[in-house]
DNA sequence: CGCGAATTACTCTAGTTAGAGTATTCGAGT
DNA sequence: ACTCGAATACTCTAACTAGAGTAATTCGCG
């Protein structure tokens, strides 16, 4: 029985390890503990992550509740197999990288399908708004109480960390873009010019061959 | 119409305007240009992308190829939706960052329900993965042949810049975790131990709040 | 004390995705 | 001439996910 390979899951089993909950107090309690910014969540998927986790008899209903007229509540709890699985998975997630996929990333790798002027404007909107996030997080972290455990705010601070990263690459980036610096620079543009001037994306393909082609004698 | 949502979908656009092509061949470009490092692909995710793209007119079938005995190919080509659909979303992707939702962000965020000792070991053991793939990048962009285009190396090269973000992070928690400088600290130590004491998650909790409510007054 | 907004507590559907499975052809070696 | 593995080219299924929709209850305000 294979786990299941999503966080939420994952979440769902710490928070029952806390202590039996139903879905709705799971949902509250994660939002309340901003873990939503960390984990993505929402009431379909939770659900059907909870009822997957009891199939494979990692998490047990404890107890069906009805008050007034509202839908029933059923409580959830955490079985020894889950718990074992909890401290497995979550031992895994912490311990091995694992490669991640984000929408930047591919952006980048994608980023020749626009003529440079329009990808370096576009990158530079982005490092104005991923500024703007990062003194927002300054702010936020400002406010939190003297005294109050950093231990609470590990995700928010790797989240910024990384943050920092990219804006640290996207200004050299813009800037090597901007000077005529990046190595390329000059094939991008020419294929642009040449799709501009009406050529059919093989046809300027065949020409950047020819002109440039030698640079790239391997493609590691 | 909505624009579907995952990369594959865009790579797909970018393919075609470079030339008509059929799916292996999508997928063969993408892997021989390893795209596949930043963009998930696989068969299964493809042929749906395809179909759904063509469903939404961002691509039209163009003809269908029998060689031999093999199954038919069927090449596709961007129509002029698809072209002003790839340049609006790969703009969007450039331009405004999202929040990603990476394991280890999640993991790091449910740290807690293991030990602080066994957290400790397990981020050391990332720690050197993390470090080892650093090198191997170091190694590969090493052998790169002089003048080789680093506009091919956008997304590796912004990959490793966050990779060693990671590490420095992780670096700095795994000294404040070992010299008991991390806020919190006790808490999760004094959690555990209780756990380990045969109490159960709620008395644990309890007496948590006793001991270090104080701390938690306002949760931001 | 009555009305609308917010909160509680889900359900449903359509779309997406991973991963395994299938079948053919080609080329390198024996 | 034969076979074994790699490459070609998909298909299928089960699971997962997002997001919208539903409906009761409670809270705050005039």
């Amino acid at each position: 029985m294979k786990r299941p390979a999503n966080a939420l899951s994952l979440a769902v089993l710490t928070l029952l390890f806390e202590k039996p909950m139903h879905p709705y107090e799971m949902s509250s309690t994660l939002r309340q503990r901003s873990k939503e910014e960390s984990i993505r969540l929402n009431y379909g998927s939770l659900y059907a992550v909870v009822e997957s986790l009891r199939k494979k008899g990692l998490i047990a209903a404890r107890e069906t509740l009805r008050e007034g007229n509202r839908p029933e509540r059923t409580v959830y709890e955490l079985t020894d197999e889950g718990a074992t699985a909890m401290r497995d998975w979550l031992s895994e997630m912490l311990r091995d990288p694992t490669p991640q996929f984000t929408d930047f990333e591919a952006a980048l790798s994608l980023m020749g399908a626009l003529p440079p002027e329009e990808a370096l404007e576009l990158l530079k909107l982005r490092l104005r708004a991923q500024r703007l996030a990062s003194n927002q997080y300054d702010g936020v972290r400002a406010h939190v109480p003297e005294g109050f455990p950093a231990f609470f705010l590990v995700e928010g601070d790797y989240s910024e960390a990384l943050r920092l990263a990219e804006i640290t690459f996207v200004e050299k980036l813009v800037d090597d873009i901007s000077h005529d610096r990046l190595g390329g620079l000059e094939m991008w543009r020419r294929i642009h010019e040449l799709r501009a001037a009406g050529h059919s994306g093989e046809e300027a393909t065949a020409k950047l061959m020819d002109e440039f082609g030698h640079l790239l004698g391997i493609d590691p």
